[in-house]
RNA sequence: GCGGGCGUGGUGAAACUGGUAAACACAAAGGACUUAAAAUCCUUCGCCGUCAUAGGCUUGCGGGUUCAAGUCCCGCCGCCCGCACCA
């Protein structure tokens, strides 16, 4: 540090002379460091004779710096796991990374460099950086994604998987770049438009591998009401997304159709309003609208352009509904004289159902808007109960379990609920031939093949003689190529580096040692985190899994991460688990490996910005701003409320500055106070330097009653400090186990205060502090390990057994009843905890306030709850 | 567009199962200590009203149920997450 540039902490260290000391992370910290890897207190054992528990925090993709959001899902898993431990269950709590996916080619793409050097340079540093926190993880156990030793036993796996029938190939759409040559992301399409080349996306169909989950989608739905330490939240997104319906589906007859398509079969979960439908419409990928595309100019421009929408279901959804009439014809089912247009229509999605539906838009939003902008009548099926047929506005959509009067019925009751009517349309149907009912789910297989290099390649074999043959397992890993003619690969040309490596693909067939070609395509980053966690109960065995550990360790206790992964990462990894039973690599009980999950929220920073002299906005990080003011230039800075930190918007803060200002306990505090975990947390400068002040009051405490010998007395100052130590016990507990750590930081404050205002002895006081370490010691380590070594604790407190309340110190003998007058606080009494009701009673009537309003009348109810409240009722 | 969630003082929040709304903090204001500042300690602090009391109002908005509603029910508004090739 230059002259003149010591800031005021090392000055108060300075003016506080040579025999006073202060709060010192950076010398805590290290320490205590070095002591639990001297001792190895964070490996994890096998121990038959202790009940075990396994925490894991989501793996973080390997950026190259951690991120508030990950301190606070670490410092929470970190909570969990000591406290765990302390309570003694042997503890697995282990790290890696989701070290493969696009990122690390896009880096390579546009700085160069190889995407390993990157991703593992990175990882480096990413652990460097989370090192200093103090978590308690068993870095022994810790691996990456990208390691050939974990992808070689993923694809051990899918050979299995694909003995088994749970992998298969099939035809899918892709976004497809004409002048990158690649496969897009979703992400990566922009208004339809590649993000680097600005041209027209394109769709192509390629062959793809998908895992059969849509084989487990009843179970995957049935077993989530077992899910009970699951959010509600989380399972009622996964059952809707699973999308279970019962409906109908029948072929209409169709009118002026090419040859091969005289039937065009449908499927609705509304038979019961078939009388209601005036079209029929397709999507734009149904084999009708392909064929037609073929033959006729209008359908293929029509299509072509429904086509640019993009894939994803988000993009279709929004675009305006738009529809072609073929000319095409169908006969209505029930009267063969009624006859329905056929429309291609840009909202039917072809991987749902049948590809093709009957438009109802009396009583469906979409049909309804598609139906008036073509001019399509709108004949109602049912109305309100008790209302009469009118004309309507918008789609009468009541919610299926509510009665109608159906007036275009033709089964079941004249009123009855949707679903009666469905099930009654059903029947009836299938008692005259009009299709059958179908049980059907919205979830989709899920396609893994990736046209990309960064990726654990699929370890097949395509030969000529052969066909599609599987890599033997005595040639896993079938390992990415790092160079090419002898030098690293180059990204910068556009393509899949794998599909153009002079060598790497060109292999011996496995079946008849023939030439053959293989799989230049890698798998979906999702299969990486769909079995890591299994993978952490043996990371070096060389086999998938270790049975004897796999059956200790598995299922994970508690997982923690972000809400965002609540379907698609956590329904793979159900269907994984599943798909490792049944190829023997877990145990029966691992099919829904974690057993309870929690979901944070993430981590927000106020937004600091000026404009430039074209009026655009220009962001600054909130280092660079003082009191409202950029610090180089004193202009006054532009506060938008907070956001979920991001680079773009530079309102970051970088853990790394945070721990070397202050110290990583002040950071994991700091993180775990204020909000409720669930929420999201608003990081501030204040609260940050608030809760260092708060870690230094305590440090202070702790070294004022240093050397403390002998033991608390019986006087009434000792006693009552000793009944504010274990309410702090009772409520710091029941925090940390309903995943309120606010609360227990809250209840921590209150103790702190409590022993800096008692009157306590020092040796009352010194026990009281050692169990505030004891406390403190899940969410600030360091500076725990530091008090309780000052007070005498014996060894480390990360050993110690967690502290026991005991009941009789958490009762008080008397209790304030507040009183109201008819619902309204009015004043309060002071009564016995356990007094009889007639006692309060007789209290209440005797009480100045009541006796005042009451005037010598009697109330007309007393309303007392024991314990709680008295509302007098005038 | 569809599915899911959230909303309480100037700020982050607490409130067990329908029973004292605002615990614990931040910010702010005042004071003590100090030559001074920093640090530390003490006090005040939902809003309106009052010299002070008394009182009235208040949990996004509008209704309802109840002796009693932040909590339960109905209808809205705003923000956030997911939508299958971002991780």
């Amino acid at each position: 540090m230059p002259p003149g540039q010591c800031n005021h902490r090392a000055l108060t260290f300075l003016t506080r002379g040579p025999h006073m000391s202060r709060y010192d992370p950076a010398s805590i910290e290290p320490r205590w460091q070095e002591a639990w890897d001297a001792q190895a207190v964070f490996r994890a054992d096998r121990a038959e004779d202790r009940p075990k528990y396994y925490v894991l925090e989501m793996f973080p993709y390997p950026s190259g710096r951690i991120h508030m959001g990950h301190v606070r899902n670490y410092a929470m898993g970190d909570v969990v796991a000591r406290y765990k431990a302390a309570q003694g269950f042997s503890v697995l709590h282990p790290m890696g990374w989701d070290a493969f996916g696009m990122p690390a080619e896009n880096a390579a793409m546009d700085q160069g460099g190889h995407p390993r050097d990157w991703t593992y340079g990175n990882i480096d540093d990413m652990r460097a950086q989370m090192k200093p926190l103090g978590l308690s993880i068993d870095w022994s156990r810790e691996f990456a994604t990208c390691d050939p030793e974990y992808y070689g036993q993923q694809q051990a796996m899918f050979l299995d998987f694909l003995e088994a029938g749970l992998v298969y190939r099939k035809n899918a759409v892709v976004n497809w770049d004409p002048v990158d040559m690649t496969v897009l992301a979703n992400e990566q399409v922009i208004d339809g438009k590649g993000w680097r080349s600005g041209v027209e996306v394109e769709r192509r169909e390629l062959t793809q591998w998908f895992f059969r989950i849509s084989d487990y989608a009843e179970e995957l739905l049935e077993a989530l009401d077992g899910l009970h330490d699951w959010p509600e939240k989380v399972r009622l997104m996964q059952r809707n997304w699973i999308g279970k319906s019962r409906g109908l589906q029948f072929a209409f007859t169709t009118s002026g159709a090419p040859e091969g398509f005289d039937r065009l079969e449908v499927y609705s979960t509304r038979p019961d309003t078939l009388l209601g439908a005036t079209f029929a419409a397709i999507s734009p990928d149904h084999p009708l609208a392909r064929h037609l595309e073929r033959h006729d100019p209008a359908v293929a421009e029509f299509v072509a352009e429904c086509r640019r929408t993009g894939t994803s279901e988000e993009a279709l959804e929004k675009a305006e509904k738009r529809g072609l009439d073929t000319g095409i014809t169908v006969l209505h089912p029930f009267d063969n004289s009624v006859e329905l247009p056929v429309y291609i229509a840009n909202f039917i999605l072809m991987d749902y159902g049948t590809g093709a539906i009957f438009g109802c838009p009396a009583h469906d939003q979409r049909d309804f808007e598609f139906a008036t902008k073509y001019g399509l009548p709108i004949p109602p099926v049912f109305v309100a109960e008790g209302a009469d047929e009118a004309e309507l506005s918008e789609a009468y959509v009541p919610p299926k379990t509510e009665k109608v009067r159906y007036i275009r019925g033709f089964a079941g009751q004249e009123v009855q609920t949707g679903e009666a009517a469905v099930d009654a349309a059903i029947e009836f149907c299938e008692a005259q031939g009009v299709g059958h009912g179908v049980t059907r789910f919205r979830l989709r297989d899920w396609g893994l093949s990736r046209q990309r290099y960064w990726g654990c390649p699929i370890p097949v074999v395509h030969c000529a003689t052969c066909g599609v043959v599987p890599e033997k397992k005595k040639n896993l890993p079938v390992a990415l190529p790092y160079d090419e003619d002898g030098k690293p690969i180059d990204f910068s040309i556009p393509g899949n580096p794998l599909d153009r490596h002079p060598s790497w693909k060109h292999c011996a067939c496995p079946k008849c040692g023939g030439e053959a070609r293989r799989e230049t395509d890698t798998m979906d980053t999702f299969v990486d985190s769909s079995w890591y966690y299994a993978r952490f109960t043996a990371p070096r065995a060389t086999t998938p899994t270790d049975r004897a550990e796999a059956e200790y360790w598995m299922n994970v206790d508690q997982y923690i991460g972000g809400v965002e992964h609540a379907i698609l990462h956590l329904l793979y990894s159900r269907f994984f688990a599943r798909a490792m039973v049944k190829t023997g690599h877990l145990p029966e009980k691992a099919k829904e490996p974690f057993s309870a999950l929690f979901t944070q929220g993430m981590v927000t920073h106020e937004i600091y910005m000026t404009r430039d002299a074209k009026g655009r906005p220009v962001y600054h990080l909130p280092e660079a701003v003082g009191e409202g003011r950029l610090k180089d230039s004193g202009e006054a800075v532009t506060v938008i409320p907070s956001q979920k930190m991001s680079k773009s918007k530079k309102n970051v803060v970088d853990p790394v500055n945070i721990i070397g200002d202050f110290g990583a306990d002040t950071a994991r505090w700091f993180i775990l106070s204020d909000s409720p975990p669930e929420r999201d947390v608003e990081w501030t400068a204040a609260g940050a330097e608030a809760a260092h002040k708060h870690l230094s009051r305590v440090w202070r405490l702790a070294d004022e009653l240093r050397g403390t010998t002998g033991t608390p007395g019986n006087d009434d100052a000792d006693l009552a400090l000793e009944k504010a130590v274990h309410r702090a016990i009772e409520e710091v507990t029941k925090g940390v186990d309903g995943f309120a750590f606010n609360k227990s930081i809250a209840a921590l404050y209150a103790l702190t205060n409590t022993v800096m205002k008692s009157d306590a002895s020092a040796p009352a006081r010194a026990r009281a502090m050692r169990v505030m370490a004891q406390l403190m010691a899940p969410m600030v380590p360091h500076l725990a390990e530091e008090v309780w070594s000052m007070l005498g604790g014996e060894g480390l407190v990360a050993r110690a057994p967690w502290p026991k309340a005991d009941p009789a110190l958490l009762v008080d003998d008397t209790v304030t009843l507040p009183i109201q007058i008819n619902g309204k606080r009015r004043s309060e009494i002071a009564v016995a905890r356990d007094a009889a009701k007639e006692e309060v009673e007789k209290l209440v009537l005797a009480d100045d306030a009541v006796r005042r309003v009451l005037d010598g009348r009697a109330p007309r109810k007393l309303i007392v709850v024991p314990g709680r409240i008295v509302n007098v009722v005038i």
